[in-house]
DNA sequence: ACAGTTGGCGGACTGTTGGTCCGTTTACCT
DNA sequence: AGGTAAACGGACCAACAGTCCGCCAACTGT
């Protein structure tokens, strides 16, 4: 596969260069890929144990550890590697995904392309959401929300972008699309549909009559106390 | 606990009855799941293996694993356990949850809810999504997804409801959550506002002014001929 | 009240697996 | 060529989910 060349772009993308590697740590470590690959593929990510990697990879369990740490590190090697390309599509490709497209339609490519992306890797981006650690993130994610958040602001300076962002992807994660496609059998335009329904419906209702009222609470006089703010970013920080 | 009334409302929802259990069984059933929620809360689920569930509930392991079955299987249980008073809110209770509210009220209100609910319970619900079998869902999913459906449908009988409820639960996941809570130190507040606007959005810009039109993709002349179908159910089953 | 039977109970046991350790080997630099 | 620092490999370990089966005690019918 080509070099990963990531363009500039104002993401200040924290890429961590991996220091000099030795010739047969390199060689290892694309032996390790590939036969991890092939066996997740296989028998699938639960079935295959990191014993199994080793021996496939004609490797000792010792490099493979050292390696990637952990399996959750090497699954999550793996899912990176997937997602170079997509990376690189929308930060420098052609449209309608590169930076040559307005906003709103880049993001609503993206969102068919990452629905895309995730379903024809379903297995195994189920897995690899499962097998990280606790409370972490696939690395992947972070360059994608960071993705999203722009896009959103540069459509919508008052949108509230760090957390909406998160919840536009979250209602495109692998269990979501899992669960709609294995268990439901429903058609991939259905789940793209419904996700450009969410991101229309957040960005003003679509971009051909922005009407300069926000989405406040249906009920504002409902219930509790509780539910007040709409969509904006908040002022600043809460707690000096 | 009040034994769980799930009144009629035509949720037809498959509340397997428990057949007829001995009575120590019973017992041993509430000292296990006592002991393990407070285990999961002390060490956390991951922290907390089987054995010590069992010899905290002094109980053989024999007896938890017949129980429920397998790990999974206790932990969905706490779960259900937990949800249990919800669904009774939403299902039967008093507004602004409970039927005797407007459909688009009754939804905004219980993703509000969800959102709290989790947050409440962060550490315990991330486990528990990650723990059961990969593209299986906890158990608590089923009628949380049919509540929302059952809702959009009756807000916009032409909404894809079955595909845009599984991703507004997505967006409002335990995974989300806790990256936006835990890790960003974000206000449940702004969460809570942001699924909102994807509520709003999705059914027709709020209901102060249906405007007909759906929310077609923003470049319906883009690139290749994928994009092309919007928000709403499809005809019928697309292959005969 | 009592004996029989069925289902529940317990905890020893097993197989698997993620992860570690350290003596040995090898690529790279001078 | 020689030295050094890094990489290698695979034996080793601890932990843990899940199973098995002999023992025991609730319910049932008389």
């Amino acid at each position: 596969m080509p070099e990963r060349h990531r363009p500039s772009l104002p993401l200040p993308l924290p890429l961590l260069e991996h220091p000099p590697e030795r010739g047969d740590a390199a060689a290892n470590r694309k032996r390790i890929l590939a036969a991890a690959r092939a066996l997740f593929a296989e028998r699938g990510v639960d079935g295959t144990s990191m014993d199994a990697v080793a021996a496939a990879a004609r490797v000792g369990k010792g490099t493979l550890f050292r390696r990637f740490g952990d399996r959750a590190g090497l699954i999550d090697a793996l899912l990176d590697d997937a997602m170079a390309e997509f990376q690189d599509a929308f930060l420098s490709g052609p449209p309608p995904l590169g930076p040559t497209t307005p906003a709103s339609v880049r993001l609503e490519a993206f969102l068919d392309e990452l629905v895309r992306l995730i379903d024809a890797q379903l297995d195994f981006a189920l897995a690899a959401t499962r097998a990280t650690a606790a409370g972490a993130q696939v690395s992947a994610h972070g360059p994608l929300a960071l993705f999203v958040r722009v896009m959103l602001a540069e459509i919508d300076p008052s949108l509230d972008d760090e957390v909406v962002a998160e919840l536009l992807l979250g209602a495109t994660s692998a269990g979501v699309v899992y669960q709609l496609r294995r268990d439901r059998g429903i058609e991939l335009e259905r789940i793209q549909a419904a996700a450009r329904a969410l991101l229309h419906g957040v960005i003003e209702s679509g971009d051909d009559g922005p009407r300069g009222a926000a989405h406040p609470p249906i009920a504002a006089r409902a219930s509790d106390g509780r539910r007040s703010a709409p969509v904006r970013r908040p002022p600043a920080a809460t707690k000096p």
